[in-house]
DNA sequence: ACTATTTATTCTACATTTACGAAAAAACCA
DNA sequence: TGGTTTTTTCGTAAATGTAGAATAAATAGT
């Protein structure tokens, strides 16, 4: 599919938009990105995502003004959209239920154990 | 990431290759996909994703010999390996994982509804 | 007010993945 | 053997993913 679909790292971005709510913004989501899943994007990656997804209409954001913190650009802080919480609660749900429908034989005995005999 | 990344797409195949065992190929899934979510791929794009994901190891295949039944080109079976099976299952627990870490109030009062008043 | 420093976003370029339809291949049947 | 059926393979286009350098905005010090 095209243009409405969502990606597995846009939908990383939109999980990981969510978590850092409300304090999600380029720099807070690639920090996050590598702390839970050990994945390090670079932050232009990072960004590319952000404004496919607001175009998409799963993400929208705004500037925040000045923070009286250090210097610095000012933070654009992202935060979910309705659609973008349906897309990402039936991307779940697909996943989960087609996970559930895979019989046991499609998956016995693989594993990465060596058993010692 | 590259080379070893599961795309969203591949995901979804690997999952209906799983659900359709033992007789998930290119036809077979592509109908399902469709039966299951809505979405209807391009054979050439289910093939695509069959032969990455073959690559990355994720998924092994055989013909399937003689099949006494009407004519056509021998089906190629696929069914997940165990490489392919541990990568969606990590894929599924970060995705619940995060959904999980996401505070009631940043999906307050999303949604789709409309109140009459 | 000016300049250096800090923090973050934008821009540019390229690699990988996804998508499609036409062409080729293999098996069966008359 | 020739025709039909079923499925895979191939070539190309578009979307998504990745990276890093360039640019911008705010603050602090002088």
């Amino acid at each position: 599919m095209k243009g409405t679909q969502l990606g597995e790292f846009e939908e990383l971005i939109l999980l990981l938009t969510g978590v850092l709510y409300p304090d999600a913004y380029g720099v807070s989501i690639a920090r996050e990105l590598e702390n839970q899943t050990g994945r390090k994007a670079a932050i232009g990656a990072i960004h590319s995502a952000l404004v496919r997804l607001e175009e998409k209409g799963f993400l929208k954001s705004e500037l925040q003004s000045g923070s009286g913190k250090r210097g610095g650009r000012p933070k654009k802080i992202f935060s979910i959209t309705a659609a973008g919480k349906t897309a990402i609660a039936k991307s779940k749900e697909l996943r989960n239920s087609l996970w559930d429908q895979i019989p046991e034989l499609a998956l016995k005995g693989l594993n990465y154990s060596y058993v010692i005999r």
